[in-house]
DNA sequence: CAGTTGTCAAGAGCAGTGCTCTCGTTTCTG
DNA sequence: CAGAAACGAGAGCACTGCTCTTGACAACTG
């Protein structure tokens, strides 16, 4: 808050930022294993046990990285819905997905930490949470407002979710406010759909089978699309 | 082949054959990251050089866990299919979905290690693509045959597929033979929508989020069911 | 201004890892 | 039966995360 309050706190702050951000050209060029402390410090010609100073452990600068990268790709899919007009539903939903998925193919060891095998010993503490959530909260505002301003068609498709479904529908609610329950599940396919492929894609799993990836991926988010009732 | 010819085959044999069970539950226990090749020598009494005999590296060790598992869950998805009547086909793709989500939930190390994050510096030898395809091409049988007996109806939901992805349709025909592009399409995105789900739940991301998973999941899969015209 | 308090980097050290090399021994083979 | 191939044991290298102690320095306080 207060901007410099002593001079070690500055120096402090400084070296913090410095450590984070060696660890995340690591992580970029090396993958999460390859994140090293030893390293980091070795870069920073300090030696390896002052980093402990900054972070307590291993698993704490990994927290960091891993709130950093919610926040990274949550603004990353605000970014791509913000620049689609407000009413162009289809658009924004098609401009998400890009933004989800320009993010991983630029990032993707840092999208592999946030959507891959969980870390082995690690367990994402309560703070994860609020930024793990601003992506999906985009996703969930186009509906809801598409919904709102009666632009949402939704063809018939299966039978309607059964009533075991309710409870988890009025959770869901909360990133896909007002929606009948029927259109909550089918954003919810839809989401998986598009997480889906992202990770399909950026782990191996359409090599020899896709080649023109961002056009089968736009045809793909467009029959979600359809699914969801946006058709454009 | 010929079982048994010499004694030193056949200890040889069986020591391999002990080594990667050992390595099977230290994956299933502990994760890919916690394999450890001295833990194993020593869970078998051996030194741990002694190891490095019977697989030339840690890597190699990974590529027999890897083939192995993605025989495993094929024959999962297979066995499912094949407990279903030959001509049901909206019965045979939930029960092939949830063939791959149970064996999934049953082995949420295994599933990491061939469908999660790649592990760092490791890069899969051309020898894992045949039993890759196993339950991929379990999917396609049940979308080919529902085509050719005229049990496909596929709503319009969007746009034709851009002719650009008329060679990766083409290519897609290996395990989805005879079915014209738009089907072939449909069928990637139920595909990707299938996985999604089940990357999503197992690494954590529908906590907090749904919790009558089984049920939701079914959902999910009619709602692609019927995106492919296997309406049930 | 002097003295206490807390913060810091450094270094040694522990237990663990994958992997390599050498050295006798055992087993198979021509 | 002799030579060759395969084998287990052991030492050792370079690396990891992490802990503990030590001595130096900066920051507050009487």
């Amino acid at each position: 808050m207060t901007a410099s309050r002593t001079a070690r706190e500055r120096v402090r702050a400084e070296l913090t930022r410095e450590i984070t951000e060696i660890a995340r050209r690591q992580l970029a060029t090396e993958g999460a294993g390859g994140l090293s402390l030893r390293a980091i410090a070795r870069e920073m010609g300090m030696v390896s046990s002052a980093i402990y100073r900054y972070f307590p452990s291993r698993d704490d600068l990994l927290t960091t990285l891993i709130i950093d990268g919610y926040n990274a790709i949550g603004e990353a899919v605000e970014r791509a819905d913000a620049a689609c007009p407000r009413d162009d539903f289809p658009g924004r939903w098609l401009a998400a997905c890009h933004g989800l998925r320009d993010w991983a193919l630029a990032n993707p060891h840092e999208y592999a930490l946030l959507y891959g095998s969980p870390v082995p010993g690690y367990h994402a503490p309560q703070d994860t949470v609020p930024p793990r959530l601003r992506d999906v909260t985009v996703l969930g505002a186009i509906l809801r407002e598409a919904y709102a301003a009666g632009a949402l068609h939704p063809p018939p498709l299966a039978p309607l979710p059964p009533g075991t479904l309710k409870a988890d529908a009025e959770n869901l609610r909360e990133v896909m406010a007002d929606l009948p329950e029927e259109l909550v599940f089918r954003g919810v396919t839809a989401w998986t759909g598009l997480y889906g492929w992202v990770s399909l894609e950026l782990f191996g799993q359409l090599n020899n089978a896709i080649e023109a990836r961002r056009t089968a991926f736009e045809h793909s988010m467009r029959t979600l699309a359809a699914v969801m009732g946006l058709d454009g």
